[in-house]
DNA sequence: GTTTTTGCAAACCATTTGCAGTTAG
DNA sequence: CTAACTGCAAATGGTTTGCAAAAAC
């Protein structure tokens, strides 16, 4: 699929800036990107779309379902393709930055059994798991 | 323990702001609270402490070990005192702001898992665990 | 032709920083 | 006394917004 259909798919009016930036969107496939990274990809092509567009592009995208928004506590957010990627959580390295994707039914779980424990109406909630980080010990995981 | 006397334990030089920060800190228990929380209880109080003062406090108190600091992706930090709770993750409500502390073997042995499936070598990074939000479904839980 | 969308520049808002004056040890 | 700390005001950086001009349908 072309990705300007995506903007027809999700029911979103088709402009010049959109269909630049759902574009350079795609093109950093599975990976995880910036406004910003967007700002530079298109600035090399030469494709010009000002800040406010994309900013306001990306947040249309996200709310659509086109994209979805991380927020690895860096300050700036992140962005990832839904279309193709199933749902997947994220390790995040606060050293080095690199970021590891998986799925996992336990987390899922583990907040439907938290709720429970808590007693707490967990389906009238949106819940975000948040982990603080945890420095893996050595003898934990010998790779 | 007197408030003030954290510092001391934790080798922080005690000062007048230092002092008044810590001491509304631990006025909030258990929960968390902002800087501008602290900044709004020292107002009330009259013990005025600048805002750099105030951040800058809170840095280093993180930093020492007195605090914690915790991204729920508000656009703000929020703080809680680690000296009295263990270790936990948190489920966090996008919807009404509710935050539920949890602990939980189970997320800690997934890091691990995830690092070993992938082959990365966790113990030289520090993970961060980041959920995408999950919508409970109805028929998951009934409380 | 009317509604949407855009670009620009200014606004925002939490946090950080430079610097000169003040406090702690 | 000297190093550490403070307040102020300005800077930062990612993001949002008001508004007039331009594009979409």
């Amino acid at each position: 699929m072309e990705t300007v259909d995506l903007l027809k798919k999700y029911n979103i009016s088709s402009t010049f800036a959109r269909r630049q930036i759902i574009r350079q969107a795609a093109s950093f496939g599975q990976r995880h990107f910036s406004a910003e990274d967007i700002l530079k990809k298109m600035r090399k092509k030469k494709s010009r779309v000002s800040r406010a567009s994309t900013f306001r592009a990306l947040n249309l995208f996200c709310q659509k379902g086109i994209l979805e928004a991380i927020d690895l506590g860096k300050g700036f957010n992140l962005y990832e393709l839904t279309d193709n990627s199933g749902h997947h959580d994220h390790l995040y390295c606060l050293g080095c930055g690199k970021i590891l994707e998986f799925e996992d039914k336990t987390i899922e779980d583990l907040q439907v059994e938290v709720c429970r424990r808590k007693n707490f109406k967990a389906f009238k909630h949106t819940l975000r798991i948040l982990g603080l980080c945890i420095k893996c010990k050595k003898d934990q995981l010998k790779v």
